[in-house]
DNA sequence: CGACACGTTGATGTTAGTCAACTTTGGTGG
DNA sequence: CCACCAAAGTTGACTAACATCAACGTGTCG
């Protein structure tokens, strides 16, 4: 049996465009692999070698400048799309949040494979497409919004997008949920430092309009007002 | 004869992917336009109606706030591809910065045609990537960079991006040109105020890193320091 | 229990934003 | 052709927001 027929993103990733024939030429070519946290699965600037559906966990897309300065630049989840076909290099690190499990194949043969199956590519293009809508969102929040702006609109994307997609189903928006990210990562997400991201958590906290019961873990008490606050 | 076969753009935008006969077809959906700096071709939150190719000038891409923020998150070139294909709503207005022409196809009428042609698919999902990638990369602008590295990034990508593509072969960037911006759009670009925007300009000029001939003229004198201060 | 990474808080500094005056430019009509 | 005007851009003084530097919790794991 396909380890493909057990996937749990067999539905929602760009195999969902593909039949049974099609579905065990393209196991033929990948293979799954596990990330750890911190774990890189491609760094920035390197030849294009990779490419990757996610299965399960978070992972951080990241650039960063000469001197150090960290961008993260996207955010992946189960049955996202990693790496960059079609071209010759990766512009970003892809680098595990939490412990991980990818699909991994290798560029030049998924490249082959997508351009003789035009269902993939085009699940490929929707996805791409969408994410560049979303790329373009944050940089709206990147370019003009202030530092609890970003912070208030930051956790509510998360309470839109860790939503388990197997429990329930009409449930859209978490209440409750665990921060993949440390404050760093939050700050390089935001492009603040993480001393104004933990003052502005505090202040959140403080106005009652969220809840913090650990380091990681972050309760929405007050959605229409941290809605407000998003600006 | 079709006016794609005359067309400045046909062997660089995603119609190059086409033959005659498929031209043909995509020439009787489509229809030219052309627009004033300044004129919209569509606005945010609008309905997905409208995909077209730039085939002369340079459009704005733009976001803003409910209290007036803007946001340009996307500047286009001739032969490039604007509008949501496959999506519903249009994430950001287009504007005419220059005079421009564009080839205008309803969004529907597009999707069709594209799914019948994984051809154009392909050179639509290349395009799509290569936008993204650029995109990623100005999140690190935004996000991590200072108003002078801000402005000398901005020039220099200018000047790479702003090259007549029938002038000459090997010239890979520009020394003088023509910014399309005011300067409140360069500082709608880079996320910072028309003030900010001026000082960094007066900055580099005195530091003799470039020339401001008129408002709207560049002269990189040094592209060397430039690409220095881009950081 | 102690060490260390992670996070918070406070004091101070710097950068870019704000507000306001002034200058330049380009266009229009007398 | 020139005078005038509005729009665009520049400059200066001041302010606010965020960064920086530094000290101080806190929880996690050996």
């Amino acid at each position: 049996m396909l380890p493909c027929e057990t996937c749990v993103v067999r539905n929602r990733a760009i195999c969902s465009s593909l039949d049974m024939d099609e579905l065990k030429a393209l196991n033929a070519i990948g293979r799954r692999r596990t990330l750890e946290p911190g774990e890189s699965l491609m760094w920035e600037g390197e030849d294009s070698v990779l490419v990757a559906n996610v299965i399960e966990g978070v992972l951080k897309l990241s650039t960063g400048t000469e001197d150090g300065r960290e961008q993260i630049v996207g955010v992946v989840y189960p049955s996202d799309f990693i790496g960059r076909p079609f071209g010759s290099t990766t512009g970003h690190g892809v680098t595990a949040l939490t412990d991980a499990r990818v699909c991994v194949f290798s560029r030049q043969d998924f490249d082959a494979f997508a351009r003789d199956h035009p269902k993939l590519e085009h699940k490929l293009l929707q996805r791409t497409l969408a994410e560049l809508d979303r790329t373009r969102r944050w940089m709206l929040l990147l370019g003009r919004k202030s530092a609890s702006e970003k912070l208030a609109s930051f956790l509510l994307e998360m309470s839109e997008r860790l939503i388990e997609p197997n429990c329930g189903h009409g449930e859209t928006v978490l209440t409750r949920f665990a921060l993949p990210f440390s404050r760093q990562q939050v700050a390089d997400v935001l492009g603040l430092t993480i001393e104004t991201v933990s003052r502005q958590f505090t202040r959140l906290k403080a106005d009652g309009l969220i809840d913090l019961p650990s380091r990681r873990e972050v309760v929405i008490l007050d959605r229409e007002a941290l809605a407000a606050e998003a600006g």
